[in-house]
RNA sequence: GCGGGAAUAGCUCAGUUGGUAGAGCACAACCUUGCCAAGGUUGGGGUCGCGGGUUCGAGUCCCGUUUCCCGCUCCA
């Protein structure tokens, strides 16, 4: 196998040039850390995301959608603690290039090592504390005063936070239940890179559950668990996950506890969060009690008690997710009497962009009439491609790179007995289907 | 934002002491073969990241700027 830093460059290269990712605004030099999601990389991720929406939300009965939006009152800001916690007045050190967050540090010395800089360090000559707000900030109508600053939002969870009240009552869902949402977030990372792993701008697929305070904990446990298990549905290698603790000095300002799953994205980067389940307790609907004046409270009516709901939170970055899909999903096999291997992404049928493509063996005797046949009775069903150029080892590879699962073959024999060859990308195993079960087959083996 | 490195075709790169841009792969068309890449012929594509400057002349030298990579910091 590939040192791992080279499947990232190669990924990046590869996402590039069949169509998954592209740099922003490419163009004009490039836009720093927001990229755009090409033909076969919204296939990618939407899939995901799908997986999500079913999994969380379609087949359940206790969690409800939302999609709140990314604009919203600027106090929710004030009330969430973003705009006094989410801001890291932060120093530098110019005899030592290092940078340090104000405070945290001790008193006003460089912490770093003299032997860092041997000779540079007897005089620390730190800048003054800079504020660095997370949030980006826009004017909400024709007037730039500071009373129209709004904030495009750094978390979806607020909207789901501002809305339990309204979303509890139309469903008349009972505690515990949850609210889920998928959509955009936007911090002004300080330093952000690693290909889509950390960008400004991003896709969050977030699920508040409410439930009785006392029994917070053991929902915790619970969907800690569950999670883990979304991840391994998705085909990430069990070898690849693993939780990590938040320690009493890495917890979040709103968390009484939190549970990452991360992801061995191999090389520098290695286990890196995907997703965090946090135990936020009260904290958020009783800063929205006290900042708007209006009781989020839940009535439980068969006991006769009012409570503020503690709540569990899972969020997944679903750009994230999609990166470790791509990163484990990215294999090179070597071919006997070959110098160069076989590319291939081995994703999950049911997340794969194209799940099968349709080729005729040659471009003669109405082969390729009879494969535009097949793709327009599949297409209804499933994303199909069709390719008659090169050689049909050369077709398969150009599948196999990004995933496919199935390649359909029409040969001299198909327009004689109305069957085609079925070929399996992992196993390369071939089999004859009668054109007319084809889409029936090719269902049952994509759902499992 | 600070420090270090980098930027030439879709990708990986070459480009001599400054003289007007190349290779392999990829892509397109046609021929050949016909079930697992690399056969033949032809072709498209680059104002050398962007903007200034020096020079008769800049991919090459100087300045600025943008983007990317590695650290500091961030935590979906």
């Amino acid at each position: 196998m590939a040192a791992q830093t080279d499947v990232m460059d190669k990924l990046v290269s590869l996402c590039k040039r069949r169509g998954f990712i592209f740099q922003s605004s490419e163009i004009y030099g490039g836009t720093g850390s927001v990229w755009d999601y090409g033909p076969l990389g919204v296939e990618l991720k939407r899939n995901v995301k799908d997986h999500w929406w079913n999994s969380m939300v379609r087949s359940r009965d206790d969690v409800v959608g939302l999609d709140a939006s990314i604009l919203m009152h600027p106090r929710v800001w004030e009330a969430s603690g973003h705009v006094g916690g989410f801001v890291d007045p932060l120093v530098d050190c110019k005899a030592c290039k290092g940078r340090f967050r104000a405070d945290k540090l001790e008193d006003a010395r460089c912490p770093n090592k003299p032997s860092k800089q041997p000779g540079q360090h007897e005089t620390c000559q730190l800048t003054e504390p800079r504020q660095f707000n997370l949030m980006f900030k826009t004017f909400m109508g024709p007037l730039e005063e500071s009373a129209s600053t709004v904030y495009l939002r750094p978390e979806t969870a607020q909207g789901i936070f501002v809305n339990f009240l309204n979303v509890q009552q139309s469903t008349r869902q009972k505690v515990p239940f949850g609210i889920a949402q998928i959509g955009k977030a936007f911090r002004n990372e300080i330093t952000p890179g690693n290909f889509i792993f950390r960008t400004r701008e991003f896709e969050q697929m977030e699920m508040q559950f409410f439930v009785e305070p006392g029994t917070d904990m053991e929902w915790f446990e619970t969907w800690k668990a569950a999670r883990m298990q979304w991840h391994l549905d998705l085909g990430l290698s069990a070898d690849r996950l693993q939780f990590h603790q938040h320690g009493a000095g890495e917890l979040a300002h709103y968390a009484r506890a939190a549970f990452d799953v991360t992801f061995d994205f191999g090389g520098t980067l290695g286990f890196q969060e995907i997703e965090g389940v946090h135990n936020r307790g009260d904290f958020d609907l009783t800063q929205h009690q006290t900042f708007s004046g209006k009781k989020l409270e839940y009535f439980d009516q068969p006991n006769n008690k009012r409570y503020v709901p503690y709540v569990v939170e899972t969020s997944v970055g679903a750009d994230r997710v999609t990166l470790a899909i791509l990163v484990n999903a990215y294999r090179e096999e070597s071919v006997e009497g070959e110098d160069e291997g076989r590319v291939v992404l081995g994703l999950k049928p049911s997340l794969a962009p194209i799940k099968a493509a349709v080729f005729p063996l040659t471009k003669k005797d109405g082969q390729p009439e009879m494969a535009r046949k097949i793709v327009d009775d599949l297409r209804p069903a499933m994303s199909v491609d069709y390719d008659e150029a090169g050689s049909i080892g050369k077709r398969y590879r150009r599948q196999d790179e990004v995933g496919t699962p199935f390649c359909i073959t029409v040969d001299p024999q198909s327009t004689g007995d109305d069957t085609v060859t079925v070929r399996e990308r992992d196993s390369l195993a071939q089999e004859r289907v009668n054109t007319s079960q084809l889409r029936a087959y090719l269902a049952a083996r994509l759902a499992g």
